[in-house]
DNA sequence: AGAATCGCTGCAAACGAATGCAAACGCCTT
DNA sequence: AAGGCGTTTGCATTCGTTTGCAGCGATTCT
């Protein structure tokens, strides 16, 4: 009664169905279901209605990791990203990752706890054979230049490159940092205190400078500067460090990003017991969602991020598409918010 | 002078380097090359030398898309997303990308906008050949049963399956929100009203209908209910919206999250001027970054993420190990914070 | 010394889909 | 009816790795 089993039991008992199954099943050759599932590609619609009957009742899914092999294209990117304590990231990552999935790809998203991590991140995303990358963590040139040779676009997010050898997006700092002072200082602002971001923080160091060179500009040249880590924490804290240092408190500060602006603020209000805005003005820089808190309503300057993701995925796709494609930067102006956080004059500039 | 060139040209001028390649270069066979990038495998140290010397010289790095091929494990995981507005996502995502990348596994991201757009990505997802999804949507019934019979490992967070078909990792809303209401009652609160989140979300129901229960178990029956979406901006329209329709405000407000109390505490502080919590009470769910802003200072529950994304991982991998395991479910309990937004007495039960 | 064992190494067959080439098949024209 | 043209289709190769198998030399045991 026992029938001859012809075939070795199968060791994995229900692989995956592949184009050959829904070939055997549907009687035609695997390259006319690779075709179907092509757009594009040339095939009958008959035969496209048998095969696609075929590989509907199976469950066949073409292997996009196959396919990746024999096309040289994963259509993954890998997106670096780091310390993502400052707010404005998630919001970043939201946009690309929709961005890029509307061009069908998709998104590999390595997080990164220090910058150190970076190398180990770098060769994780070329083993992944990624199309490109995003990379919003600085980069150094030696980095830059083992992508080039190895031939994968790269675009940094807000970041400069040494020597520019990378296409690169950015918002554009020292506008930004120069309409806050020059409001602050016409509105009668005196005393400034600064709180940057971190030392190796390249957008840090841009904002930081920006506002001193224009403070100086303006005749002010006496300013605490004292730095934090971008997290709202680090400002609490930066503001309380304010305090110790200087013996009249001053009546503006500048933080380089919200989420310190606002933990600033909120030392300000709840620890020292000084008004904001009234006797203290606090600005930011970023225009991130909790900026716009009815309780902090912060004078900051927005980034555009919805056109700078644009941007990024554009310039990105781009150059996968034509790897001898130069090395372009966009900079992008930000929007002044007149919030509530500082005291400024009604009839300043508003560009 | 001029030299024959006996090869073709070439057409993609500097492909990447294969281990073929290696292996020519070091004088030895690739599956010495493979040996040596795989740990584990048996090689002598004077090939292993060779080999890494070669290796390095052309810039040579393993292709996983290949190993995935043939191995059958993409080292990658599909995480799904959904309305990021709800800011404990990105602290969420975070964790997991770590702690997954502590096991050498990749992260896919997905992030949805509306979750019938889950579909097209597990679609996605699948074609990826992704060894397992984390996904904080929701999923049908259908859905479970088709990643079941695909032999993907699926691990819910804060999701509820069904028929239990999955693996699943959730936070105690019921516990969470008993004890929130038990404290607001013993304070002598009266009036309730609640801002829950959307409607097709079953964290919210649950939150919202444990609420009921307790108001209801403790005397309180006549329970406003108004729903937003999780985010900031509906939390502040909730609060309006509550005042329009209560001649008397309440004097409690529970929200389904922290993001919509956060929102619900500026629109009646600065809209309608109520204090909070001397005349409202405001309480919120999850313990995000910004629910402790001095601020705010949210009474909430605070979901161990940490620990739920431990688990997650840890419950993934090892169903991907192997797929015969049952569907367990994970509940933790989340931490009462007592903080500054609601009127509490300070000896009530404090688990 | 001969046999048995062990660690290395190379060979070659997968993995699942894409694609250049040529054969086959229409369909229309003359 | 023959020729010409355009569309479908199948064959066979390819992508870059892993891995079972077998061969080989060296070491160890009896």
């Amino acid at each position: 009664m026992t029938q001859n089993i012809k075939h070795p039991i199968r060791k994995r008992e229900s692989r995956r169905a592949t184009s050959y199954d829904v070939a055997r099943l549907a009687g035609v050759s695997q390259s006319a279901v690779s075709r179907v599932f092509k757009t594009g590609a040339s095939a009958s619609a008959s035969m496209r209605k048998r095969v696609l009957a075929a590989a509907n009742e199976i469950g066949y899914r073409p292997n996009a990791i196959a396919r990746g092999l024999i096309t040289q294209r994963s259509n993954m990117v890998g997106v670096v990203i780091s310390r993502m304590t400052n707010l404005y990231y998630p919001e970043l990552l939201v946009q690309l990752t929709q961005a890029f999935s509307q061009h069908g790809i998709r998104v590999l998203l390595f997080t990164l706890e220090h910058e150190s991590e970076i190398d180990v991140v770098l060769e994780q995303t070329l083993q992944y054979q990624v199309d490109g990358i995003v990379t919003a963590a600085i980069l150094s040139s030696a980095q830059l230049d083992m992508l080039n040779t190895a031939g994968i676009p790269v675009v940094l997010y807000n970041r400069q490159a040494q020597q520019g050898q990378a296409a690169a997006v950015r918002c554009d700092q020292e506008a930004g940092e120069t309409w806050l002072v020059s409001r602050l200082i016409e509105s009668g602002h005196e005393r400034f205190a600064i709180i940057s971001g971190p030392q190796d923080s390249t957008v840090s160091m841009e904002r930081t400078s920006s506002a001193l060179r224009r403070l100086s500009e303006l005749g002010i040249n006496d300013v605490t500067v004292v730095s934090g880590d971008y997290s709202y924490d680090s400002g609490h804290q930066g503001m309380l460090e304010i305090y110790e240092i200087h013996s009249a408190l001053p009546d503006a500060i500048i933080a380089a990003n919200d989420a310190m602006a606002i933990g600033c603020i909120d030392a300000a209000r709840e620890v020292l017991r000084v008004q904001v805005p009234d006797t203290l003005s606090v600005v930011g820089f970023d225009g991130i969602g909790a900026a716009a808190y009815a309780a902090y309503q912060l004078t900051t300057v927005r980034q555009p991020v919805a056109r700078m993701t644009q941007a990024t995925v554009e310039m990105l796709l781009q150059r996968i598409g034509n790897p001898a494609l130069g090395h372009e930067l966009r900079i992008f102006q930000g929007t002044p918010v007149r919030g509530r956080s500082a005291r400024l004059l009604q009839n300043g500039d508003t560009p």
